[in-house]
DNA sequence: TAGATTGTTAATCGATTAACAATC
DNA sequence: TAGATTGTTAATCGATTAACAATC
């Protein structure tokens, strides 16, 4: 079956939820689950769960519902976290520093092979065994270790500039921490994670039910 | 006129975004607006951004568009720049370090009061000039200090506990970094950042097109 | 076989876009 | 006043939910 119509990004937002939600049965030794069932777990419908899944194959079964370790290695291979990945964190600041510095990530296939700032008091610290470079030295890294990932932490200035320089030495993705929306060719994936707009969002609904009074 | 109609997780979200772009126009002098110019810079519809400010009042002029001033003001009340709250951290690991050292932040009135953890390695340190506590001590701080927002940078099996504390402590939001969906209150604001699955997604999209050839 | 549950089509719901009268 | 641009209604599009025949 051709599956080549593009999957709205609805869906593909979903998937590392079931991806959990799998880990999560399998460290439970469940080794069966209908949509019905996870529906109450995971508060999806179980229609939109067979719906989800069915974008990409047929992996239930009539009668019998999704076999999990089958399932659960399905969406890793949908989300193509069976590969590895070569990631660069650009901007060693305090994100920088905490993103380099996790190791969940390296667990996943995503490993960090360098870390950049233009900052002289910075270069040269060691940060989860790995030295942080000057980022002049950025272009020449990326050819040298076939970087798959830039992981911008930048501040806002900042941040196009460096996706420029990702971009033509051959990137495909961009993790994008800096408080800025980066211009890149279609073909790069982009990943933004606006941490200061997550807070905002917070601040209104925490705001929400005062809004509505004082409007009246 | 009376806005209580409850406005959709879809508009609220955008809101960040129309917030920054004005403060971007703000720094630039530029003092007005029409809803075409900014749907060129913005990349959401002229009609959609007319849609958008429409659900919190009338703040444009036809013939003219908006006033940036005034619409970049009106936003930050929407969404409760103009207050204060105030904010513990809870787990004091890369993650929690770097949340609790971002001073971006308190520049938009999240006032750090307590850093916590659990590891006694941990506690004593001073991050951002707060001395990390033990995590036992969470619930009296916040019945001392009027805690306004948790922000929970914890292992996915504490993340819940944690949580329960807050809520029964009388926090009003949940800021979730834990890769652990929270169950609260329904009056409880919880925003959740769930890092690996942007990163997920990021190579979900990183492998598209070839998924698209593979499954012919 | 009977019961359960998927895969999939059709119906509904909600969000986005288009159009244009109102009005500055 | 004429031109520009909003506010708002109507049309369209896309995503979610419901329903049920297929089938394990």
């Amino acid at each position: 079956m051709n599956k080549s119509t593009l999957i709205s990004m609805a869906v593909v937002r979903r998937l590392p939820k079931y991806y959990r939600y799998l880990a999560e049965l399998l460290r439970r030794d469940i080794d069966r689950i209908s949509s019905k069932e996870l529906s109450e777990k995971i508060g999806f419908t179980a229609s939109q769960i067979r719906q989800d899944l069915n974008n990409f194959g047929d992996f239930g079964q009539q009668g019998y519902g999704y076999n999990v370790k089958e399932l659960h290695r399905e969406i890793s291979k949908i989300l193509g976290l069976y590969k590895e990945y070569n990631t660069v964190v650009v901007g060693a600041g305090n994100l920088g520093q905490a993103i380099a510095n996790y190791s969940g990530f390296s667990k996943q296939g995503f490993n960090l092979k360098g870390i950049f700032d233009k900052n002289p008091k910075l270069i040269g610290i060691k940060i989860n065994d790995i030295e942080i470079k000057d980022i002049d030295m950025l272009p020449e890294f990326i050819d040298n270790n076939s970087i798959d990932i830039g992981i911008l932490c930048l501040p806002r200035n900042s941040a196009q500039e460096v996706a420029n320089v990702l971009v033509e030495k051959g990137v495909k993705g961009i993790w994008n921490f800096a408080p800025a929306d980066i211009v890149v060719p279609e073909e790069i994936a982009v990943e933004n994670v606006h941490l200061s707009e997550s807070l905002m969002v917070l601040s209104y609904r925490l705001n929400e039910t005062n809004l509505l009074n004082e409007n009246k």
